[in-house]
DNA sequence: ACAAGATTTAGAATAATACTAATTTTATTA
DNA sequence: TAATAAAATTAGTATTATTCTAAATCTTGT
């Protein structure tokens, strides 16, 4: 993994579910001299790797994220994207589906409590 | 709905998870004169409605369908896809996520039969 | 240090989709 | 049915995210 991939995915990791232009703002942010080129790069090699996971968006720019085995929860109002942990998913898929699976995108949506005015 | 949206949702509905440019394809194939504007516009309706469901797909254009709740296969050798029918799914997701959702797009990742060379 | 190869770069190219403003079609009213 | 209003469609352009290209720079092994 090449230094500019390495502080990329250091930017994913703290990040929230940053897209290529995120990380690139990030990037220049912390003073660090990269091409956008660079970063599209370093993305894919990051993911054919499989070191992280690209979340395509309806309409909007593809977002990146660390590639635990976990889901995601959308909120339909806001668009803030939460990370969801079902343990048991893995296992769960494989019964259902009958077959073994290498890797799932989950993604729920729902309204955030802070959209539904409970926070 | 108007007459090309409705022509728009028949195709989906018989289509194998078809891009813009798909439908655009067929439209033309059938005879009907439509421009490609119409078919971005009516997408757009048929999927505010609720009508049809976006799939974004990684480097690729987005993939439309009929908006029955059931999640997706794709073969990460082919790029197939086919449907994927959980019927106790949202039952599942409102234990294991302990809110109510409004939606969801589940995709499993796998080698179909025929890559793995099983037909 | 030197060569060989990999990485990075600026900028152009591409592809999907959205926008604009004008036109055509459809629906409504008199 | 004719006149009018509203909605849908259109061609063409613009935008945006991303990829490509070919040259420049950095790294690594010897």
């Amino acid at each position: 993994m090449t230094h500019n991939a390495s502080k990329i995915l250091d930017i994913i990791n703290y990040s929230d579910h940053p897209t290529a232009d995120d990380i690139y703002m990030e990037v220049k942010r912390l003073g660090i001299k990269m091409s956008p080129a660079t970063v599209y790069n370093s993305l894919a090699a990051l993911h054919s790797e499989g070191a992280i996971v690209k979340l395509p968006d309806e309409g909007g720019a593809t977002r990146y994220d660390k590639s635990l085995p976990h889901g995601h929860m959308i909120c339909s109002a806001c668009g803030r994207i939460s990370d969801l942990f079902i343990d048991d998913f893995p296992d769960y898929l494989r019964e259902r589906t009958g077959t073994d699976t290498e890797g799932y995108d989950l993604r729920v949506f729902h309204t955030c409590p802070m959209c539904r005015g409970l926070v």
